[in-house]
DNA sequence: TAGTTATTTAGCTAAATGACTAAGTATTTA
DNA sequence: TAAATACTTAGTCATTTAGCTAAATAACTA
C-alpha cells in the first residue's frame, strides 16, 4: 500500500501523535505504557495514536513479553526528508523540550534505553 | 506566530490542499479561479483552503486587479526539507500527475506561467 | 489454572473539519 | 453610477476525529 503526501501528513497533524515522535527521536525504543504516562492520555487513547503512526510507516513496534516496544522507522527511504524537517522542527520548539524532560527514565517497566 | 510541526502538518493533511501545492510547484503561479475549476470545488471552498495555506506559510499571495495569484513561498527557510520531500512524493504519484494534465492551460483568465 | 499485567478493540460523545449556499467586499467595465 | 466579475466571509450540515470507559486478547506469575 503506498501513502499519499496527505495521509502521511494527518498522522503528523496531532499534538500527541507529533509528541511520540519526539519521545523516539529522543530514545532507542520506548513501550507503549511509558509513552501514556508521559502523554497523560488513557493506554486506549495511546495506543490508537501508535496505530496509526505504525500504519503510515512512520514508526515500528516489537513485541517482548507483555510489553510492545515502538521505535522511529528509519528504514523508509521516502520519509527520510520528511523525519529531517520533523527533527529540526523539534530541536525549536522549547515547550516541546522542556516536555521531554519530564518522560520518566526512571520507569518500572523496563529500562529506557537512551539514543545514540 | 511560530507553527508546530503539527499545524503544519494538518494544512497538508488534506487532498485539495496537496493538490493546490502540487499545482504551485508546477506553475509559478495561479490565480483562485484556475484552482478552484481545476480542483471542482466551489471558489468559496477554495478561498478557505488557500487561506489556510497563506496562515501556514506555505504560500503567498498577490492581489491584481480583481484578481489575486498564489505562489509557492519559498522563502520560509523552515519548511525547505518538507517541501522538498512533497515535491518527491508528488513526482512518484501517477494519480496526481495525471490529474494535473488537466489543469487547463488554456485558461480565460490571464496566461498561465509554466514553473522553471 | 486463576489472577494479574500490558495492550488493543469496540462503542460512545463532543469537537473539529470540509463541503455547500448566500451574502458581503473590492475592482473593473459599460 | 450601475452592473458584472473575482474573491472572501458567514452560516449550515454531514462526516471525521480524539478523547473516554468497558470489554477483549495476550502473556506472565503464583
Amino acid at each position: 500500500m503506498t501513502l499519499t503526501p496527505q495521509e502521511t501528513c494527518k498522522a503528523l497533524a496531532d499534538r500527541n501523535r507529533v509528541r511520540i515522535l519526539a519521545a523516539l527521536f529522543n530514545y532507542k525504543e520506548l513501550c507503549a505504557c511509558e509513552i501514556y504516562e508521559w502523554l497523560t492520555v488513557s493506554g486506549a487513547t495511546a495506543s490508537k495514536h501508535l496505530g496509526i503512526l505504525i500504519r503510515t510507516n512512520l514508526i515500528l513496534s516489537r513485541k517482548d513479553g507483555r510489553w510492545v516496544f515502538y521505535r522511529i522507522n528509519k528504514s523508509n527511504p521516502s520519509n527520510r526528508k520528511l523525519l529531517n524537517w520533523l527533527k529540526d522542527q523539534f530541536a525549536k520548539d522549547e515547550k516541546l523540550q522542556k516536555d521531554l524532560l519530564n518522560l520518566a527514565t526512571d520507569s518500572n517497566c523496563l529500562p529506557l534505553k537512551k539514543s545514540i
